[in-house]
DNA sequence: ATATTAGGCAGGCAAATACCTGCATGTCAA
DNA sequence: TTGACATGCAGGTATTTGCCTGCCTAATAT
């Protein structure tokens, strides 16, 4: 997985709409994600590009149709190395904090 | 919590980082953080203003010194709102697919 | 067969981003 | 008090990004 990849694409908030959109009902066209998006076609396109490159959506043609359906796992992956990481420090920040100010 | 702030700051490996860092230990000062960086100071604390925009990191003056602390609380929450919700897609995707690809 | 529809390709532009340098300020220590 | 050190402030620039328009191809429908 390439995490870079991955946290630049749910970066932008139009592509965590297409994630949304496709968590709503999974294999939509690209006429369709269009119709809830306010933007050019093309704009679109370049969107699910780049959550394609992440591995984020894969898509499937079927005739002139273009399906696009989402992927979790990079989801799960960037949460298991990322934030359950930075969870485990939770409980120790305020701790952390007061020792500082009293001049550790 | 601004969901778009938090997402824009970990779109950055930089930012990421720095979060590692802090994780590593917590409280350090900009020029601690800086020699870790291999940028000029001013970039890292630009990047690191991003990062307390988003509430990922919180400051303490001390004297002259700027100390960073990492605060978890943001990323659990992208975690329950974004991560959770496409998690739970996880076991349909394959069945969707071949649903699709059959011709529904 | 021809019109319509779904999508692809190419290029262009304005705004945001991630760097930088130079100078100013405030704090500590000798 | 004065020099060294940690950080803040103010631009300046090159690249990336997100959006667009215009035209082209391929598949379906009439």
């Amino acid at each position: 997985m390439d995490a870079d990849k991955v946290f630049k694409a749910l970066g932008d908030p139009t592509r965590r709409r297409l994630l949304d959109l496709l968590c709503e009902r999974n294999g939509q066209t690209l006429g369709e994600l269009c119709d809830n998006l306010d933007m050019a076609r093309q704009s679109a396109t370049q969107h699910l590009e780049i959550l394609e490159a992440a591995n984020l959506v894969s898509t499937v043609k079927r005739g002139r149709e273009k399906l696009h359906f989402i992927n979790p796992v990079p989801l799960h992956e960037v949460y298991e190395r990322w934030v359950r990481k930075f969870e485990s420090q939770r409980l120790s920040l305020l701790h952390d904090l007061k020792k500082e100010l009293e001049g550790e």
